[in-house]
DNA sequence: CGTACGTTTGATCTTTCTCAATAATGGTGG
DNA sequence: CCACCATTATTGAGAAAGATCAAACGTACG
């Protein structure tokens, strides 16, 4: 792993993951020219029917996709933490489908699309990488359909508690004894398509079950093992460690 | 475009929707080694959890993704027509996160994963169409999540029929002045997150309201200005047309 | 012609929403 | 450091959308 103080890091962090690069991959992601971006709580970094000209990689913070439908209603579609490409979308689409908002302060790196076009079209490591996030990515959009299209009010928060307690221990953020829920209640509920009001009571009713206790926004999992039950979580689509399945096109190079 | 009998025609027109290719990047396509494959109606082409050793391509027939929950019940993920490369996930992933079932008689290509892979990095153009295809597919998923997230039964299968109609109207199939369900209202049902009983009543209120006229499984549409209105559809998110972001990319090459 | 599957309908029940009000909490300026 | 304000969290009561249960009706297909 070549270590440097670029922001870049967690790219290459993030593409590793995925696919395994060689240094001159490495270099390249490292090398690729950007700009870096402060934000504000609740500011965008991308606005629904956005012609962006730069790829967003968040850096410092955490983000969330979203829609609004026509009656106004939001709808979250992914929890984004650092290192994830925030918008390929803009890179290889011609219009933003939805948005990007900052949940805490936190810091962008702008990428040129084009650069990231090129990049991908000379190092296919990386974009073999490229295209199992996406996968990964679509993956997990697919078991929030299940989730919120089949499950009901307990059943998807506990599943979206766990799949957050995953996600951020797999980046080495907090873990599954405990994490600090980056969201409001009403957020929670964009997440998981109900009303802020009976989030909250679902909440109570899990710290009441002994599964999970509470402090402000930390959730403790008292019950890590009922919590999965409970939420009819399995790990298994968010594809953790699937990168061997590229090592082999990488070293095809 | 290159004339041929080859079930693989199809795959090259569905990349040819998302990136400009040379008449080499077609040739490679069609060279694919492959297999054809016939299927019944109910019949699985991936099953969840499978490690399948090929990409197939749905050539004939409609098909659905699926999951199930633990305490059984079905959510459909998607509608696969003709054309679509039905499990991506299986050439770049380790294991299939969701299963594909027949909805019709159909057939399938089989293509080696591997020979899938060296093709999308021997040329470019078509793993850019690839990864375009992919985020088509998770703009798609994103917008399932609003629709049975946030929207009501009424508006949920009002998107869901302008959805299908405009996806089988840009393959030239049916179109928006009407089209066959290729699916129960049961199947509907597991498509919107609804039983099929609301499904059936919410139908009849459609009709009754003069949006749609049915007989049987043809759905004709009675105002389509007014359905995509109810269904607070909009067809951006489908990104037909966009292929021209990466022509320059090929043209690059 | 009967059997299986899909559709339609009715009656009742439950989950979740809506509306409304109150209580914490954190941040800000004095 | 404290008082105030805005946001977020909590609680209650009633309403509504959609689920569930059960049955009858069609229609295709063997």
């Amino acid at each position: 792993m070549i270590s440097t103080q670029s922001p870049l890091d967690l790219l290459v962090n993030e593409i590793s993951l995925h696919a395994r690069l060689s240094d001159a991959d490495r270099r390249a992601v490292l090398d690729l020219p950007h700009r870096i971006r402060a934000l504000d709580p609740g500011s965008y970094v991308v606005r629904e029917g956005d012609h962006l000209q730069h790829c967003c990689v968040l850096v410092e913070g955490y983000a969330i996709r979203q829609k609004v439908t026509g009656a106004g209603a939001r709808q979250v579609l992914a929890l984004c933490i650092p290192g994830d490409a925030v918008d390929l979308q803009n890179t290889f689409l011609e219009m933003s489908d939805h948005a990007v908002q900052m949940l805490t302060r936190g810091t962008v790196a702008d990428i040129p699309r084009r650069a990231l076009q090129d990049l991908v079209l000379a190092h296919s490591a990386v974009g073999a990488g490229i295209i199992q996030m996406t996968l990964v990515e679509s993956s997990i959009l697919r078991e929030w359909v299940v989730n919120i299209g089949r499950r009901d009010a307990r059943e998807r928060i506990a599943h979206v508690l766990c799949e957050f307690a995953v996600r951020l221990e797999q980046r080495g953020l907090n873990g599954t004894h405990g994490f600090e829920l980056p969201m409001t209640q009403e957020q929670l509920a964009d997440v998981t398509g109900l009303t802020p009001v009976h989030v909250n009571r679902v909440l109570k009713a899990l710290e009441a079950e002994g599964l999970i206790n509470r402090r402000r926004r930390l959730i403790q999992f008292a019950d890590w093992r009922a919590l999965q039950e409970v939420g009819d979580f399995s790990r298994g689509y968010l594809h953790i460690g699937d990168q061997d399945v590229i090592a082999h096109v990488a070293a095809a190079q």
